[in-house]
DNA sequence: CGCGCCCGTTAACCCGTCGTTAAGAATTCG
DNA sequence: CGAATTCTTAACGACGGGTTAACGGGCGCG
């Protein structure tokens, strides 16, 4: 896989730290470009369309969370969140405004470059499913909204479809309730995870050969929930590529 | 195996000691920096990237405690503490600020070079979010949380998740109690290390082969915990035989 | 030799979270 | 305008995870 030159976004109002990223990433052949506040970001953004950003919280303007939704408002780029603190509050605010991972300081290099690789290859992908995602006899193809099982049609509501979307578009990974919340119903939404848990029942009820047992649709207790459709193919985001 | 010239620097003021740690180090055909000086250290660091760090406490100009944090800052370079208070206040301190490991003066020449290999293998290896952790036959994955063992999948529970993340990162190196009181609950819990215990013993029983000898999940006793992952190398297929 | 500290393990309890059903609003569509 | 579908909210039982307490063992020290 031919590799062409990745274009970076750092968002980094401390020097030093961003001339360490910087040197990290360009000694891994990535294009480097650089933002030391959130109002320069935004420019830079929208000029470059890098393929990725990477983000500190606390930055001197605006709040990075801030920046982060603007960003999300438009794009959906993968961002790598970068923060000194380690207070899981900050880690869910920053998942929650719509970042796709999370790096805390200090961080190891090849933490960051791991992180890095795995947000490239998320945002290669196809943005929504142009494969049926596959659950034993039930087949869902997100993309004309249809599905069937065994032997008849199955029919999915508007919020289902969302949810599943929501899900599969990380596939494998687990997904936090409070960011199925806001995709599927919007930021308005507190942690009102009720009604969720009622969609997600009659998604089992529809997908799970024994929804008693739930093998596809899968809860992380106190975290939020994972699809693992069956199909062999998607292995996009758990790749264990370690190369270099 | 060829070993590529590793760099060390060494932050000690009193010139006696650090002629034979040179000495000692060089005899291992480790190259060698010095730095006197607090501040010195910061700049040697910075300029030539050592592999590791051997730092004095009670260093002239400001504390060593805050070099490491400050140093800490932007990097996860392997930190070995050099004190020659017996104190275990004073190793703890430094652990918190986040040292890897600790030698008291006076020390045996084999002791420090062990602590610098291990320190030098742990920082080769990468403690990465995306590499899968091997214990035996049980693999777990952190970035996707997901845990399986040789025949089943595993359920780990969220803290259980957040103690070995915590553990992990530090891949190899000891994780003081407090470290990992504040990383999993948050500043807020004193040093109330019974909870901790109960989880370490839940995590033994999981990804232990013999949880009544703990091997990949080790206690310092009076300090805290280690954790050593297999080498990925053999990681899937080997069922390491371990009779004592 | 005995005492105390630290660690490991088990078990009991409490509380939070989850899953499910059902009934009342809202919305869509004929 | 009415009916059907969808969404929301409420209620409640069940389960599992987290916390704490209690006990036993190992080890060092007096």
């Amino acid at each position: 896989m031919t590799r062409a030159p990745h274009q970076i976004l750092i968002i980094e109002d401390e020097p030093v730290i961003r001339e360490v990223l910087r040197v990290l990433l360009v000694r891994e052949a990535y294009r480097v470009i650089e933002a030391p506040t959130a109002a320069r970001a935004q420019i830079e953004a929208r000029n470059h369309k890098p393929d990725l950003l990477i983000v500190d919280l606390g930055l001197p303007d605006g709040d990075g969370l801030d920046l982060i939704r603007r960003i999300r408002a438009w794009s959906s780029i993968p961002i790598v969140v970068l923060s000194a603190r380690t207070l899981e509050e900050q880690k869910i605010a920053a998942l929650d405004a719509g970042a796709d991972d999370f790096v805390t300081k200090p961080f190891s290099a090849p933490e960051l470059l791991a992180r890095v690789r795995a947000g490239l290859r998320r945002g290669a992908r196809a943005p929504s499913g142009d494969a049926p995602l596959g659950f034993g006899a039930v087949q869902v193809d997100l993309a004309v909204r249809r599905t069937h099982g065994a032997h008849a049609e199955i029919h999915l509501t508007p919020v289902e479809y969302r949810v599943l979307e929501s899900l599969a578009r990380r596939g494998g990974m687990v997904v936090p309730q409070r960011v199925l919340l806001r995709e599927v119903w919007g930021p308005d939404r507190g942690q009102d995870t009720r009604g969720l848990r009622v969609f997600i029942s009659s998604l089992r009820a529809k997908i799970e050969p024994d929804p008693r047992r739930p093998r596809y649709l899968v809860t992380e207790t106190g975290i939020g929930y994972r699809l693992c459709p069956d199909d062999a193919a998607d292995a996009a985001t758990a790749g264990p590529s370690l190369e270099r």
